[in-house]
DNA sequence: AATGTCATGTAACTAGTTACATGATTTA
DNA sequence: TAAATCATGTAACTAGTTACATGACATT
């Protein structure tokens, strides 16, 4: 276990990309709508201090002139380690259930932090797991349709077709990198 | 607010089904993988504490024989107007956002609990929402294209094509309400 | 003068995670 | 007899939610 929660992960990405407040990444969170963090000041500070509390960030005050001091966060050297870390784990079928958008968002993470060459493995294994996964739902509602009601059966194909849709977006991004080779 | 949680209203609506034990919920979670809901004992059995205390269900003890004795829960007449007001809830922005998996969830318990007109209902609100936020999306996507990395662009666009997904599901689902009306 | 935005934080509460405990019954 | 399954629960920890506090500067 590592100890970084994904909203952890979520601001040492956003950190690494360029340093920043904890008031931009709320910012960041209320106007971008990526995933689903909180943008509450309850949730931020908080999650920067453990981070800082790891050596993963540093804060440092900036007294920009007029208004109030602001603590802008670099990430570390142990941070980007940590943070690479979490971007090269293996994409596993507990992912897949469970936790799809955590994948999108570290993916969307990784051609600035790996380069390219990492992202197509991701989108590779992605896309392996993804078909593994679905005949398992279609098994499922084959096997349980009789006892379903509509709405039922009708949530159940809008997760399968959903899985169907990101299958098909890692195939057509996979072209993408290889094109680009 | 009705101091009830997601995991909550997920385990009334089960029980709302058919009365089941703790267990049974706990596998129903690790077996259907409908949404994302842990399988924990820590998680359920608590829950279901807080509920039987708020008297939305009533738990009695089942002795068949020879087993350990299960407690069966079974929905009370308050549990029960509570389940449907929640189902009842309007489809906001805020949901389409942050949490889809939940709507869906919602719709998945509509037919059996509140019947199809209302399932119909929910489907022409949630068209509605994602309807309006696809565009706010391909907006954000046009103003940033050029600050953003290829696979945060593409992460962006897998999320953009799962609500167009969504909509379609939802347009195709409509149709199958009013052709059995 | 009042409101709004920049900016950081804390405190109380709540619920979920992980791990453990218990014990009976069935199967290998 | 050892292991797996049925079945329920608790305890310690952690992190997120909501709401509040503070205060300077900018705008109306």
């Amino acid at each position: 276990m590592t100890g970084i929660t994904q909203l952890g992960f979520a601001l040492l990405g956003l950190i690494n990309q360029q340093p920043m407040s904890g008031y931009d990444l709320r910012k960041v969170f209320t106007t971008t709508a990526l995933g689903s963090y909180s943008d509450s000041p309850g949730a931020i500070y908080p999650a920067l201090k453990r981070l800082a509390g790891r050596g993963l960030v540093r804060g440092s005050v900036e007294k920009t002139g007029a208004l109030r001091t602001r603590r802008v966060f670099t990430i570390t050297p142990a941070g980007l380690t940590a943070f690479k870390a979490w971007l090269k784990r293996p994409v596993t079928r507990q992912d897949i259930v469970r936790n799809v958008d955590d994948l999108l968002l570290r993916f969307a993470f990784m051609d600035q932090a790996l380069g390219a060459r990492h992202s197509l493995r991701f989108l590779e294994q992605f896309a392996e797991q993804v078909v593994n996964y679905i005949p398992e739902l279609r098994e499922f509602v084959a096997a349980h349709r009789a006892e379903m009601s509509v709405s039922g059966r009708l949530a159940l194909e809008c997760g399968i077709e959903g899985y169907r849709q990101r299958l098909e977006w890692a195939r057509s991004s996979i072209a993408i990198y290889q094109r680009r080779k």
